[in-house]
Parts: structure tokens; C-alpha cells; sequence
DNA sequence: GGGCGATTGAGAATCATTGTCAAATGCCTC
DNA sequence: GAGGCATTTGACAATGATTCTCAATCGCCC
């Protein structure tokens, strides 16, 4: 089945010094700088722990995942809801914003042509106040 | 200064070459799937030429580049207005599909948050009447 | 035809991400 | 509290896309 078999997922050391380490950020980061920032702490935690932590975390819906225009894949803790984010192109602050105007259309186009089982990635580019 | 200066951008064998496997597809392809298929037509070009060809036609906006769910940069020639795509993620059929709604609503959320400058991604997936 | 800067190609180099597999750990049962 | 066992971890190799290097070629203009 594709519907996510909860599983038990652990709570371990690890795991915990991920989810502390994201939400000490306000905005996207890499893994391998949520890697780092682990390492200066004096945490020990691999690498490869890293990245499967956050695919987790990621897969469980407890934070975002996107790429960055090079397509690097960046994380950061989010809140539950369906939404979408502006970020700062510059500086990377990032805002998130919602509304239905965006989730009729997109449903709407896709119905439109037959296409079932719908998703969509959304993100808004530009120069916050601060940089501009 | 960072701003370069286009320049002239000589049409060689090569360029044509990308240019055409580009008319041949309809949907999304990567850098190497599109040097396969010269490679099979006996078209000479090299894996490195391919991905500079393409970077540059993205650059001219004569072709749409967007990062599939695994982070691979994918191309497709296209319309030259602004438009966004709903992709089947079984087959890869592609529809460009637009509409004022979405741009209004992204660019009144930047405003809302004193964005300046603003672009944005949008990506619609899902499964096309064929693979359904 | 010649000059010359743009372009190409082959392969090395980079770099994020994933796979491997033995060792360590958390949890459950007794 | 000890033992059993599946999950998780970590160090490092492997993968795979993309970029870099640089000498050889090519296209354009005179």
C-alpha cells in the first residue's frame, strides 16, 4: 500500500539532536549544514543519520522539504498545514503563506485535463524588506 | 560585473543538433537522455556540450528547465509566454496550462510581505487519463 | 586564406546523496 | 535487571549528475 504504515520510528539520541537542531533555524537549510551545526555543538551524529532523519521527519510531514534552485534539497521545520513559502532570495528569510485561490486553480486545471490524484509544489521568489 | 553581456551565440553543428532532439520530444527530458538520443541518431556531441547548450537556451528562455522530485534538471522547448505544467508523474505527459488567478495571488502575497522583485515555481502533478 | 576568439570534447574533478554491513542501542519479555 | 532481537547508527565506498580543464577545432570576418 502506498498509505504510510506509521511504523515505529525510535526516539533516539540522533533524532533528537535533528529535531533540535531545526528548530533552532528560522529558515531552509542542507543537510550537511544541519550536519555541521551538529558537529560544532559537539553532538556526534553521521552523516548518513542526518539525511535519513530528515527524509523521515520529511515523509512524516513534520517539516519541508524543497530544493534550492541548484537543486540542492533544503529542510526546515513548518507547521502542519498545507502551505506554501516566499522566500528571500537574497538573504533566505523565508514567510509561509496559504490560500485557497491557489489549491482551486491548481485542482481545477488538473481536472480539466483528467489528471487524478493531484499534487503541487509552489514557492515564491524574491528581495524581502530588509534587502531590498 | 556580473550582468553579461549575451552575446552573439554561434549557431555550430552541435547547437542545432540539441536544438532539434529538443523538437522532438514533447514532454521533459534530462541533459543525458537528450545526449543518448543524439548518440543514437550518430550525432557526435559531447555529454559536456549538451549541458552548456541547454543551460544557455534556459538562460534565453527558449526552453523550460525544472528539477524533477529527485532533483534532476529536466528541459522541454516551449511556449514563450509565462505558463506553468501539469505533469502525469507515471508517463511524463506534460499540459502548460495557465491563468491570471495564480499570478495575482503570488504577487499580492509578496506585496502583503514587502517583497520586492518576484518570481516564482509552480509544478502541478499527477496522474494523466491514460495511466489512471 | 588567415587571424582569432568562441566552442568543443574527453576525461578528471566535484559534490550531494545513497548503499553497505558490522557494531551498538532501544524496547520488550521474563 | 538480563537476554533476545529488530531497529538504528556510523564510517566509508559507491553512485550519478553536473562542472571544470585545456588543448584542439571551428565559425566568422577581413
Amino acid at each position: 500500500m502506498t498509505s504510510t504504515d506509521p511504523g515505529p520510528l525510535r526516539p533516539t539520541r540522533q533524532r533528537r539532536a535533528v529535531a533540535e537542531a531545526l528548530a533552532s533555524f528560522a529558515d531552509f537549510r542542507s543537510a550537511q549544514e544541519i550536519h555541521d551545526l551538529l558537529r560544532q555543538r559537539g553532538e556526534k551524529v553521521g552523516l548518513a543519520t542526518v539525511y535519513r532523519t530528515l527524509q523521515k521527519l520529511a515523509d512524516a510531514g513534520e517539516v519541508d522539504m524543497l530544493r534550492s534552485e541548484d537543486g540542492e534539497a533544503v529542510y526546515r521545520r513548518c507547521s502542519e498545514s498545507h502551505h506554501h513559502h516566499l522566500v528571500c532570495r537574497h538573504c533566505g528569510a523565508t514567510v509561509e503563506v496559504e490560500g485557497p485561490a491557489v489549491e482551486r486553480w491548481t485542482r481545477s486545471m488538473a481536472a480539466e485535463h483528467g489528471y487524478a490524484d493531484v499534487s503541487h509544489t509552489l514557492e515564491i521568489f524574491g528581495s524581502c524588506p530588509a534587502c531590498s
